[in-house]
DNA sequence: CGTCACCTTGACAAAGGTCAATCTAGGTGG
DNA sequence: CCACCTAGATTGACCTTTGTCAAGGTGACG
């Protein structure tokens, strides 16, 4: 099933990977950017659905999406899982376990995927000789802490609707940097997904949906989403009557 | 009203420090931790309710707060501000921004406070020379984003009672690190600080602390909280009624 | 002793969760 | 090729949790 394939000479390398302007090359000059080949000798096919690593298994490795999506996610002590990001392309997984080497949540495929693997011990060699390189590990775990803060605010701050939007213009933009169309796009999970890792049921995803679409902000049918007006959803998120205290803070 | 002040031959360093078990030197054995002195040369004074820093401020160096407390938040397009997280000694910020060098939330006193200051110009370079330090950093890194997860956690998949139940252990937890009673604290938060961070209304928390204390679980007057059943509230968090979806599933 | 910030409590409303009954599309076996 | 099956999605009716608004209460401090 998980199938291990080593990285011939005909194998597409990190200089010349497509998504080198996401992954791991990104800010790299040519010259730092070439000797990542290096770094990847080894790619991962994981089929739809599988459980490529779980919390507590010991990490050896950061992996690099190649093709396909992941989702993240993590268990509390009553059993609950948490669905705490969906992966797409060029993006890396495992960067929270990176120094206690053993991972924190479970990675699951949510479609085949290809990864490309980058062992740790490679990466910590690799690093002493390219500070730059060091330098964008340290960036990568930085934004895993800017995206993990956004999505506090999105759960603390925003009401249900104003998460949704949120949620698929940021598909939107992720699409569009990976070369996609952000305008129209399939989505890689189900309701059920999306409503766990927004914090809602599926049922109010499906009824949101639904909503948007009799207002004209998206069309959607099934897992095939068109937004149609940006801008809308774009409002929704920031004007519609704000949560909580705020409104009678913000007119003392 | 900020005073700043440089460290003497009397001064307290990290090698002496009580604080040494939680804050940078932890882990680190004697010999590196006494070239932490290197470290810090500084000290600032910041009183309640001062805003040291600000998101979009350029970082300049890592906080260790010596005494006192902090709220971190961050503040969304709407303007709303959502606390991402409280800050007591030993604890370190400013980890969210290292490699862009701005500043990504707002630092607010929330008491008088004591913060040691480390440069990110010393600490690159003591780093080279004690990779045991830049390895406690990416540690520390690391430590943030599971905290955030954690965060995601609680926002996501539990209810009110719930969050408001894991906070006051977490606060337990921690104040028993820093050699206080876990059992007895004193609130450094308003309700609607709580409520912010957690979520809530400030209405929801009042009126949950005041159920815990009808159910015998704590006591509470004003910000001075006692612990009365631990293993209550640790029910509460686990096994009361299942969130959402997972009781259907958990029967399946 | 008055003021102010913060907290508590009640009555009510709204958001969103729960349960249940279809609906739909894709996949499978006859 | 069709009929059936199943997983996922939709929708409605209803109910619970939590937010909103408003009216006091409490304690610290000048």
């Amino acid at each position: 099933m998980i199938k291990h394939q080593l990285l011939n000479k005909d194998s597409v390398y990190c200089n010349t990977c497509v998504l080198g302007h996401i992954c791991v090359p990104q800010g790299l000059n040519a010259q730092d950017a070439a000797r990542l080949n290096e770094l990847v000798k080894e790619r991962i096919r994981i089929p739809k659905g599988t459980l490529f690593f779980k919390a507590g298994d010991r990490l050896t490795a950061l992996y690099g999406i190649r093709s396909g999506s992941m989702k993240l996610q993590l268990e509390n002590e009553s059993g609950h899982m948490q669905i705490t990001g969906f992966v797409f392309a060029g993006e890396i997984i495992g960067l929270d376990a990176l120094t206690e080497n053993v991972h924190v949540s479970n990675a699951i495929a949510m479609e085949d995927t290809e990864v490309c693997v980058i062992r740790t011990s490679d990466l910590t060699y690799l690093s002493k000789e390219i500070p730059a390189l060091a330098h964008r590990v340290t960036r990568l775990m930085s934004q895993e802490i800017s995206r993990s803060h956004s999505m506090v605010l999105s759960l603390g701050a925003m009401r249900s609707e104003q998460r949704l939007a949120a949620f698929l213009i940021n598909l939107s933009q992720r699409f569009t940097c990976l070369g996609y169309s952000g305008s129209e796009y399939v989505l890689r999970m189900s309701r059920e997904e999306i409503g766990n890792y927004l914090g809602l049921t599926l049922e109010t995803v499906s009824r949101l949906l639904s909503r948007f679409a009799k207002e004209g902000l998206i069309r959607i049918h099934q897992r095939e989403v068109r937004i149609l007006d940006f801008n809308g959803l774009q409002t929704l998120i920031q004007n519609e009557n704000m949560h909580r205290t705020d409104l009678r803070r913000a007119l003392a």
